[in-house]
DNA sequence: TCCTGTACCTACTCGCGAGTAAGCCTACTG
DNA sequence: CAGTAGGCTTACTCGCGAGTAGGTACAGGA
């Protein structure tokens, strides 16, 4: 029961630095997304990773720096994502639209930097809500800033401009909160679910009990009709 | 430096089982809002409560037991409050604005509940996450039939049924991001925070965006606007 | 007044996980 | 084909926190 080819982990085959720490990252990405920070153990990222814990702290430092790094790491993918999509050229209805469609495409594919972005940053506790919540203040400021010039163009009552940042605050919980539903519906693509947050935001529920739904711009039809 | 007063903790008071038993629920709460599950200890518990951590075994037996009736009371007293106010009786509409005022009432008067409800509820890898993600879905389903109905009420297409659902997931998710949003703006009203939700959910940004907003059924005007 | 049960305490054990010491192995370099 | 740098490992230390053993003190009944 020994000296078999699978049996023990055996030596790791030789690699470059940087790949390794890429490997290391995205062992941490899922075991940070599954477990939360604190459940998290350093053995299981390396187990994980298929290295010795050693490795781990040889190139990435302690837990905390660790964390920090991929909490960077992802959060700079969806700010890319987001980023690369929201020509400021355009009027703020297509910005949000495409930015919108972005963000649920990101969390489409990278589901465990979604989590570990979304999840592990509510828990006050852990080393970097801090941040976290920093990015969150300045993605709903940057949403915000977007409507009230949306509401400006419509020429909207003054009170209104009050309103945008709670608004914004309200919409971003709600685009979480769909990824979340995702989970539990796999089905769907994301463009339907990056239609239906804007069908709650441009039209409201008032609107859409009306049969009235917004369609995206430039595609002939709204994924979230049928027919 | 002894024998003082103040010094020592000395000797807690003695007092009924079911008084002490309250307190460290109390004490928990605060302790799991602040540090979430994993960093909360049970030794902070029991000084928060004033008391000695055998004690709190004695009484609530371990950690994992102890966070289960914690959440079990806090979601209860959500549930009830929010019950309180939703009879069947009246209009769809009305028992979405009275529901939905009921719980940031709610969550403007017991904080802690709502963070160990709300940010604990998130890591996943936590004992009773599959418990708070149940209700929460539970809460989604409920809020997605009182949508359905409204909906039918207004002879909406058949093609909007189908959506309900995730509506009322991103209505949810609206209502959690303005309470977190209220956090940093403590100088808002419970029923102003209501108002705003039921804007975005009634109205929807492209009516506000024209002027037209949402105001409470029975009084004269909304917090929302002022003037 | 003593007696008993219940509230309460100090002072441990013990496992788990972060972080490290000390060295082994192998792919390039000359 | 020897030398070496850097990739990789085993096998620890050590503190923190969950959970407990074995009591002490006080209120209320006999």
């Amino acid at each position: 029961m020994r000296s078999e080819q699978g049996d023990r982990p055996a030596r790791a085959k030789r690699l470059p630095r940087a790949v390794r720490e890429r490997q290391i990252l995205d062992a941490a990405t899922a075991v940070f997304s599954q477990r939360g920070y604190h459940a998290a153990s350093m053995d299981e990222v390396a187990v994980v990773a298929g290295i010795s814990k050693p490795m781990v702290y040889a190139y990435l430092g302690s837990k905390e720096e660790l964390f920090a790094v991929c909490i960077k790491r992802e959060a700079g993918r969806l700010v890319d994502a987001v980023g690369a999509v929201v020509d400021p050229e355009l009027a703020p209805e297509e910005r949000l639209w495409r930015g919108v469609l972005a963000f649920f495409t990101f969390v489409g594919e990278y589901r465990d930097s979604w989590n570990v972005l979304h999840r592990q940053a509510g828990s006050e506790g852990q080393p970097f809500a801090a941040e976290i919540a920093e990015g969150r203040r300045r993605a709903i400021a940057l949403i915000g800033a977007l409507l009230a010039q949306a509401a400006v163009a419509e020429g909207v009552p003054e009170w209104f401009l009050g309103e945008t940042e709670a608004m914004a605050a309200a919409l971003v919980g709600a685009g979480e909160s769909l990824a979340d539903w995702w989970l539990d519906h796999p089905d769907e693509s994301a463009k339907a679910m990056a239609a239906r947050l804007m069908n709650l935001a441009w039209m409201g529920f008032g609107n859409l009990v009306r049969g009235r739904n917004w369609q995206p711009p430039t595609s002939a039809k709204a994924d979230a009709e049928p027919a």
